[in-house]
RNA sequence: GAACUCGUGGCCAAACUGGAUUAAGGUACCUGCCUGAUACGCAGGUGAUUGCAGGUUCGAGUCCUGCCGGGUUCACCA
């Protein structure tokens, strides 16, 4: 006969994923998951497309798992939740990885290499590791549609951002500026504020720093002091910063380095950290180039920065002149006196305050012109100098990898220490960004960009997403929140090559421009440049035969302008953030394709991701939804936190502390990872990710809830051949079936509240200690003798039912935490054809029993005290006594005590459980105040209420008891209610005692003859139960039993035959004289004989 | 430098809007148990002035201020 319930001989949780993999695969079980689902509501969810040119980690392991629970739940709840799965794919990591393999830079891209064959690297490369992600998708249990993703270099993706942009530019919200930027010249790029926010990016160099003196013009030597960090932006200086309300002094001194005598001018409140003391008499010699600070003579004037507005200065290193009166002293308010000298050395091209405030006081920048006659700043874009700066011209302004004797910094300061121009040169230690892929420098640079303007639906985007439900709350109203608040146009344009190329054509003078909104547009367009006469129509027929809008292609394209002007492409890229936070639209290729599809799942109900994405797709799905929609694209989100190794470090190739994914599942298993990432802390705290903690998991819970069913369930349903017929009503069984039934609706309670709210933590803690403590430490084990003793009857079918039935509900509870081990469980049990097609379980309000989960409760803390007394008093829990008392507090503990002194005196095996009520005086009690209530009817008398209580005598107590209330005199007089007061029994005064709380249980030690003797049979039960399992006999095996008379035990026998057979399936037990054979056992060091048979 | 966030026994962590006793529980450690479901188990026990210093309150792990430390994010830093 085939067994109902599959037994196992381990358990390997690595293996047992690998057959339910191949039982999904067999059965399509996902997608059935989403097909039994259909006409449903439909709950939407947004895959953060990952990009795969780089290996999975344990990081993506739980944002993974993240997503996949809460689908999951979902799907159980009978929502319909389609994933789509996406990938990432263009980028500058995405190029630099191409560049490094190929061995080539920027520069030589369009050189040595076309644009063509290295943009086909690109989309070679980018999907590299993509058979890893697929790999490690489906071996941790992420459900994600991997077979129809949306890739974002596909042309119909393109297509889609095309339209989105197109709509931008048709609101206005598309512009191209002129600003000082980010840009690192080693990756030849300019950098979004996301990519200079990359950690690693703000590095601790040493600088040489400057303070230049300004001539005043007309004066022999006044000098304007203003300070730089980057003295190779000096000749490029065109003004001097001052603070409107900052008090500026005029200080009469020497140079220190040509002791030439010098009036300088910067704030008062920088005076004494470049000048000691006030020296009326200093001579030049006195002044040397070590000393600083160096004193001064005298303060010759004192005056506002106001007043300095609009004086002029000599220009300091006159290499190129500006094309309009320049070199005036100007007012801004990002002045500060905290460094510096006050004064803040200006230069248009290469600082964004500079850049600004100089166009708001009308300063020209200094420009000189390329070999194609196009204005540049005084440093080309590989950050050298230009020819125009003949004494540094070609050299680096910063560590490019160059080497050189002495920095420009050092040369330009040496410089103007020589020509008396130098205040003080000094080393300084700084954060300075750095490009965070090739980790050099960058400079703030004037580039060509192309915006959106974000700011104008700033305010929008701010209330949006007040309704936006954040896990955590502080990430969406602190970090995100913040970040809106003081939002800045979006930079949209990227100067490199693999990427969405940005989709406008303008005439050469810029005066006519046309953005493009879809490829049949664009065909159009190039139709009448055709007709034109700009393009050959060979071309747009090969063009548009595989269409392809990515470089080299589209630039290609001239188009023609309505007064017929050629219009060529904008040659930038758009930002890939802009890629990734299209895709509620762009994944269904909207508009041109499925607008009922898209209508249905905009905006999404929940998307997650890692924090380091506030910045990024959170921001760019919210900026482009409220720009376009006026609405926010995802309901609910949780940001969850980094993974760090065990001891709190970040994870890091360099120090080798990763954990890689794939050997974490294969050793463990997926179900074990899942449950210790989300179970151990919230996810958006920053997990430290212990190996250990993994493997606790793996033992503690689904070690237990496999020997639940395996070694407990299984086996005896099946020797009793139990299958689930006819409910039995809860009310008709066992108290302790009711109990647990009680505590499995208040579980399915729980975890639905918790997953309603987005915490999967609260949910899997409190499925873990279902298990654990209540079903297997507590209602198994006080369940054996009913499952293993006697025939099917009625209670039994009903305690089947009832383990059934909470191992059903445990599998269906924990399927979205740990989908293999559940859908495993769930079929054994014969429940369905998958756990993942399973609807949520109803809570059955009329199962739940709070005063019965009470009173359990009060049992099990009951047993524990009384086990602490045994242990105590070193009795073995084999040991019967005769009783245990308990200190009875009320009415209401009376009789909770009455439903559950049975269980008790069986767990520590006493004869008799006896009470102690409230009118016998062998009871110490207290008296303690409920601070809740009382603290606010009493306020400060309440420090003298404890002292009081303990002052009150037992009489006194048992008056409180009898008549409800009690007079207390305080400072004055109070009366006090009952319920204000709790009365706890302390002592029992002569006993072996213990107490917890309000519970007093006092043991009964003195041992009997009888007792002894019955002690002496249970230690016989136990040996020759040992015997038994040694023997391999099986558990319904029945026995003979030839114990050697032995006068230790010899009374205990007879007087306890019966039981002793009983308990050990026994149908003989003879006591013999001496035998041949048989085995030695010891029961409190005497030595003894017995034989087992089975009969 | 600024903002946000966190700081509870060796380690991981709970404590609802400030409230009741000894600040849960787990792990590790110590002790005792192979008690017929589990030794990857069971039972019992040791271990914390809740980072430090103040404050508000009848009452603070919880609120406020300052400091120290971790993390994240931001910054045009001249």
């Amino acid at each position: 006969m085939s067994k109902q319930y599959p037994e196992y001989k381990h358990l390997s949780l690595p293996e047992l994923e690998k057959e339910v993999l191949k039982f999904w695969d067999a059965h399509d079980t996902f997608a059935k998951s989403v097909s039994t689902r259909e006409g449903k509501p439909s709950f939407t969810f947004y895959e953060g497309p990952p990009s795969a040119n780089g290996k999975p980690g344990i990081h993506h392991v739980i944002s993974r798992a993240i997503k996949d629970i809460f689908c999951r739940y979902k799907t159980l709840q009978g929502f319909q939740v389609k994933r789509k799965g996406g990938w990432d794919t263009h980028g500058l990591p995405v190029e630099l990885q191409v560049e490094k393999a190929m061995g080539i830079t920027k520069a030589d891209i369009g050189t040595k290499i076309s644009i063509k064959d290295y943009n086909a690297a690109c989309k070679e490369d980018v999907l590299k590791y993509k058979h890893l992600w697929d790999d490690i998708t489906r071996k941790m249990g992420y459900w994600v549609d991997l077979d129809d993703p949306y890739i974002t270099f596909e042309s119909n993706y393109i297509e889609s951002v095309w339209n989105l942009l197109r709509r931008l530019w048709d609101k206005g919200y598309l512009y191209k500026g002129f600003t000082i930027q980010p840009y690192s010249p080693a990756a030849g790029t300019g950098l979004s504020s996301h990519e200079l926010n990359q950690p690693g990016t703000y590095q601790e160099i040493k600088d040489t720093s400057a303070i230049a003196q300004f001539k005043v013009k007309g004066t022999e030597n006044e000098y304007f002091l203003a300070w730089t960090t980057t003295p190779w932006t000096l000749p490029s200086n065109t003004a001097l910063t001052v603070g409107k309300n900052i008090t500026y002094v005029k200080v009469r001194t020497f140079n220190r380095y040509t002791q030439q005598p010098a009036i300088v001018i910067l704030a008062k409140d920088r005076l004494a950290k470049y000048f000691s003391e006030q020296k009326v008499d200093l001579q030049p010699e006195e002044v040397k180039p070590g000393s600083k600070p160096i004193p001064y003579i005298e303060i010759v004037a004192e005056v506002k920065g106001s007043e300095l507005a609009g004086m002029e200065y000599d220009q300091l290193m006159p290499y190129v002149q500006p094309d309009k009166p320049a070199f005036r002293v100007i007012i801004g308010d990002f002045v500060t006196t905290e460094d510096g000298t006050g004064i803040v050395h200006t230069a248009p091209t290469f600082g964004a305050d500079d850049f600004k405030v100089a166009q708001q006081n009308d300063i020209p920048p200094i420009m000189v012109e390329d070999e194609e006659g196009n204005p540049i700043p005084l440093v080309d874009k590989r950050g050298r100098f230009v020819k125009e700066v003949t004494d540094f011209a070609g050299r680096y302004v910063k560590d490019y990898g160059q080497e050189e004797e002495r920095s420009v910094d050092e040369d330009i300061s040496i410089m103007l220490k020589k020509a008396d121009r130098a205040f003080l040169i000094e080393k300084y230690v700084h954060s300075y960004p750095h490009c965070w892929r090739t980790d050099k420098p960058v400079l703030y640079y004037p580039l060509d960009s192309w915006f959106v303007k974000t700011t104008a639906v700033k305010d929008r985007l701010i209330e949006l997403n007040n309704t936006i439900n954040w896990k955590p709350a502080s990430t969406g109203s602190g970090r995100f929140g913040n970040w809106l608040e003081n939002l800045v146009d979006w930079n949209l344009s990227r100067s490199r090559y693999w990427g969405i190329p940005l989709p406008v054509w303008r005439t050469e003078d810029g005066s006519e421009s046309i953005c493009i909104g879809s490829v049949e547009e664009l065909s159009g367009e190039m139709d009448k440049a055709v007709a034109a006469g700009l393009m050959e129509a060979d071309f747009v027929k090969n063009f548009l035969e595989d269409v392809d809008l990515h470089k080299p292609g589209v630039d290609d394209i001239v188009l023609v302008s309505k007064n017929g002007q050629p219009m060529h492409r904008e040659p930038d890229l758009i930002d890939v953030w802009f890629d990734s936070g299209s895709m509620p639209f762009a994944q269904w290729h909207y508009p041109f394709e499925n607008q009922e599809t898209f209508k249905a799942n905009f905006p999404a109900d929940f998307i997650a991701e890692g924090v380091d994405q506030t910045r990024g797709w959170f921001f760019t799905l919210h900026a482009i939804a409220v720009m376009l929609e006026d609405s926010v694209a995802y309901k609910n989100v949780i940001a969850n936190g980094l993974i760090q190794d065990k001891n709190g470090n970040k994870m890091s190739k360099r120090i080798g502390n990763v954990v890689d994914p794939f050997e974490m599942i294969e050793e463990n298993g997926a179900d074990a990872v899942r449950w210790y990432m989300l179970g151990n802390t919230s996810p958006w705290e920053n997990l430290r990710f212990n190996p250990a903690g993994v493997q606790e998991v793996k033992r503690k819970y689904f070690g237990t809830l496999y020997n639940t069913y395996n070694g407990f369930f299984a086996t005896y349903a099946n020797i009793d051949g139990f299958t689930y017929g006819e409910r039995i009503p809860v009310s008709e069984r066992r108290e302790l079936d009711q109990w647990i039934i009680s505590v499995l609706n208040s579980l399915v309670k729980t975890v639905q509240t918790s997953m309603d709210d987005y915490e999967a933590t609260p949910a899997i803690r409190a499925i873990d200690y279902f298990v654990n403590e209540q079903l297997s430490n507590w209602y198994v084990r006080l369940s054996r003798r009913i499952f293993w003793k006697g025939e099917m009857n009625q209670e039994k079918e009903a305690a089947y039912q009832t383990l059934y039935e909470c191992l059903r509900t445990v599998a269906v509870l924990m399927s979205p935490f740990a989908p293999f081990f559940s859908d495993r469980l769930y079929r054994d049990l014969g429940a369905g054809e998958s756990v993942h097609l399973a609807n949520f379980p109803e809570i059955n309000a009329d199962e739940i029993d709070l005063s019965l989960e009470e009173r359990m409760e009060m049992a099990q803390r009951l047993t524990s005290m009384i086990l602490s007394i045994r242990k105590k008093e070193k009795l073995k829990v084999r040991q019967p006594l005769q009783k245990a008392m308990v200190a009875v507090l009320g009415k209401d503990m009376h009789e909770q005590l009455d439903r559950v002194q049975a269980i008790i005196a069986a767990e520590v095996n006493v004869k008799d459980i006896t009470y102690i009520t409230g009118d016998n005086a062998v009871l110490v009690k207290k008296v303690k105040p409920n601070f809740r209530l009382l603290g606010p009817k009493l306020g400060k008398l309440i420090k003298e209420l404890g002292p009081a209580l303990a002052k009150l005598t037992q009489a006194e107590i048992r008056q409180l008891e009898a008549e409800g209330e009690l007079q207390v005199q305080l400072s004055e007089p109070i009366t006090l209610t009952s319920n204000e007061l709790e009365v706890v029994s302390e002592d029992i005064p002569g006993w072996a005692v213990a107490s917890d709380g309000k519970y007093t249980v006092a043991l009964d030690l003195s041992l009997t003859e009888d007792l002894k003797q019955e002690g002496i049979a249970r230690e016989l039960v136990n040996r020759i139960q040992n015997l038994r399992k040694d023997k391999g006999f099986d558990v319904t095996d029945k026995i003979e039993i030839q114990l050697v008379k032995n006068e230790a035990w010899d009374e205990a026998v007879e007087s306890f035959s019966q039981y002793i057979q009983q308990e050990t399936l026994a149908q003989n037990l003879a006591v013999v004289e001496g035998i041949p054979y048989g085995d030695a056992i010891e029961i409190e060091n005497v030595q003894g004989t017995i034989a087992l048979a089975k009969v």
